[in-house]
Formats: structure tokens, sequence, C-alpha cells
DNA sequence: GGTTTTCGCCTACATGCTGTAGGGTGGGTT
DNA sequence: AACCCACCCTACAGCATGTAGGCGAAAACC
């Protein structure tokens, strides 16, 4: 009747579930009732309920990682710094428990996945325009990464809620503020002015 | 003959357990396991979890307020901010459980509290060391809390792990960004080149 | 001093999720 | 036609949340 199903669909349904009601509400018990079948059944196509978040977690690095480098191809300087946060926070606001996912402590198997190596690739790819020094890259992509992220986490918890103006002001801030600091990177005992 | 439970003693103890064990484990069952009680017993002294969690937050958010507030007292410009980012990191190494209660959105008592409110004065106050005008405030607060909450979270979530060198250095490097962009905290259109 | 109230923890239970064991059925193969 | 195996099923054990109601001991009251 019925195609049968697969570790795919599992893991797919899941992540729409997660985008739905929130990462932490995604049970293999609710998986099991969207599908149609009985909780037991999907055991066949995943372990077990980290395997299934593991699996969440690759699915959003390669969909993630698709979309960066799409949206950095081409570009450099503050164009692609732009356009590399923008993905970001877009995934973020329309897959925010596909999101949620990546903000947990993966399995091995994932965290040595190709999608895993392109994200920080592709980090450093951004890095390109700027004039910071190759052994100040990992330094600048851990930056990038940190405030980039931590925006959007701060996002997503509230933070922002009791105080105007609306986030978005300050991404653009944000974005900018990072522009300017990697056209600028400091040495390591402080500024140099040019 | 054992002092009686009371609410702040099942929040302490979650609290030592989220350290322990990590948020993620903190349930009730096991709370009432340490606190050598029946489960259904602590019911009477939290509504049920999300209260307790509430409580947690509301606990680590008024303990990292005072070890801010006894940071930056005195200190300003870079040594005030060293300070700033050297308590949140201490606090999210040496109670990681705590800390982890902080990344969620609580519920708005906890939002309301006094200490949520000091949180935001205290990033104000480490700006005042700073050429950043009033209204721009806010972004930079934001900026502020988005990479340091941001580097913590990914330092966690083990990001770092598979590249060297270790993330102090990078920590230090940040820092120091930091600074440098608050000094020269860019105009809305671009930067100035001094 | 004895009675009564109250507080704090208890047992019992309903419900929901994870994960294991093992059964049955239907479609494809030979 | 008989077989086999992929796929989903039922049954169950274990542990979590949260509710209802009981019991005992200490405190309060006459």
């Amino acid at each position: 009747m019925r195609p049968p199903l697969s570790a795919a669909i599992v893991i797919a349904d899941a992540a729409a579930l997660a985008d739905e009601a929130g990462f932490e509400k995604v049970t293999l018990s609710a998986v099991a009732r969207r599908l149609g079948v009985q909780a037991p059944s999907l055991y066949s196509h995943v372990r077990d309920l980290k395997a299934l978040r593991d699996g969440m977690t690759a699915l959003a690095l390669g969909e993630l990682a698709d979309l960066v480098a799409a949206a950095i191809a081409g570009r450099s300087g503050l164009d692609a710094l732009r356009a590399y946060a923008a993905v970001y926070r877009a995934y973020a606001q329309e897959s925010p428990g596909r999101w949620q996912s990546l903000q947990r402590r993966a399995g091995e198997a994932v965290v040595r996945s190709d999608a895993a190596r392109n994200m920080s690739t592709q980090a450093g790819a951004v890095l390109r325009g700027y004039p910071v020094p190759q052994d100040e890259h990992v330094h600048a992509v851990r930056l990038l990464g940190s405030t980039i992220n931590g925006f959007l986490g701060l996002e997503r918890t509230g933070n922002f809620d009791h105080s105007s103006p609306a986030p978005d002001v300050s991404w653009d801030r944000t974005v900018v503020a990072l522009d300017a600091l990697l056209r600028a990177w400091p040495a390591h005992s402080g500024t140099d002015s040019s």
C-alpha cells in the first residue's frame, strides 16, 4: 500500500516536527503518530532517540552547508559576509527546530561528516576578502561563528524581547561591526591603526 | 528529624545535579533520589518541572549578576571588559548546568526579576569606558552578549574540539577584538578609518 | 494534659515515552 | 505453489510526570 518507511523519511519527518513544535518535542512516539505507525516500528529504521537526533543534526548540517555554499559563491568582503550571515539567520528563523538540532554535541559520525568539514571551510572562505593572517584564521572563524550563533541563540530565547529596537536593526549593526573588525583585525597586543 | 525540605533546597540540589550531569538530566525523580525522598513529595515545594527549571534559571541569574557586579566594580575599558567576559566564562566552566539553565526561554517571572534587569544594566556599564553613543548602547550590548554567549555555546558543544589551538587563545583574541571594536564603534553606513 | 489542627512526606495510580522480544502477513522469488 | 523475508504489529518492562488521598508527628490551642 503505502511506500515503506526509511531512515531518511523518519528523520525528515522528525525535522518537520522539530520546526513545528520545537526540537525538544521530537519524540519517537510523536514521529510514529505523524507517520501513522506504531512507535516500535521506527526502531528498524533508527537505532534509538540519540540516533534520530544525530540524523536531524546531520540533515540540518547538510542543508545549511548547501545554502551557505550558494550564498557566498562569487561574493567577497562585506558582500560575502552579509550573505553568509543572512543564510544563518534565515535558516534559524525558517527552520527553528533544525537550527536547534545544531546547538548540541553530536555523535562522532556527524562531527566527521563532509558537511561539518565544509562549514568550517566556508567560514574560512568568507575571510578571504579580509586582511586576516593565515595563522589567525581559526580565531576569526571562531569569532564569526560565536557572534552569529550567539545572536541567533539570544534572539531565540527571547533575550531581546524586552528592549527596543527590533533585533533586525542590531543584526545589521552586528554584521557591519564584524566587517569593520575583520578589515582591521587587531594584532596580538592591541590594534594597529592602518 | 531531618530538617524539612524547601523550594530553595530542592532548586539548589537540582542545580548541583545539573552541574554534575547536565541540565537535561535534571528530573524530579533524580532530584528526589538525591534528597532521599519520594518523587511526589517534591510537588509540595515546586509546582512542576517547568517551575523547577525556572527556579534554576533564576538562581543562576542571581549568582551571575552578583559575580559580574563584583568583577566590574572599579574597572573600566579593556580592564572591565576582560573581567566581565572572564566571569561569564568561569561560570560556564565551573557551573555548566547552571549556565545551561540560562540558555532557554524562561517564564515571565524570571524574565522580570531584578537579577535579569541587573544583567543588562551591567553590560551597559562596561560600555561606559567606550565611545559608543547612547542610542547605540543596545546594539553594542547585544553584540557583546552574542559573542560571549556564542563562544561559550560553541565551546560547550565541542565546536572547537577538532581544530587547534586551544579555545583559550581564541577567547583572548575575541575579547581583545571586542575591545578594539568598541573603541572604534562603526558609524551606521560603514566604518570611519580614524 | 489532652485534643485538634496542620504540615510534610508517604503510597497508589493514570498516562506517556523509550527500548526489547517476538509474532504475523503480504509481496516478490524461484 | 511454496517459500522467504522485509516490514509493521502486539506485548511488555522500566522510568518519568503529575494527581489524589492517607498517615503520623509536632505544634497550637483550650
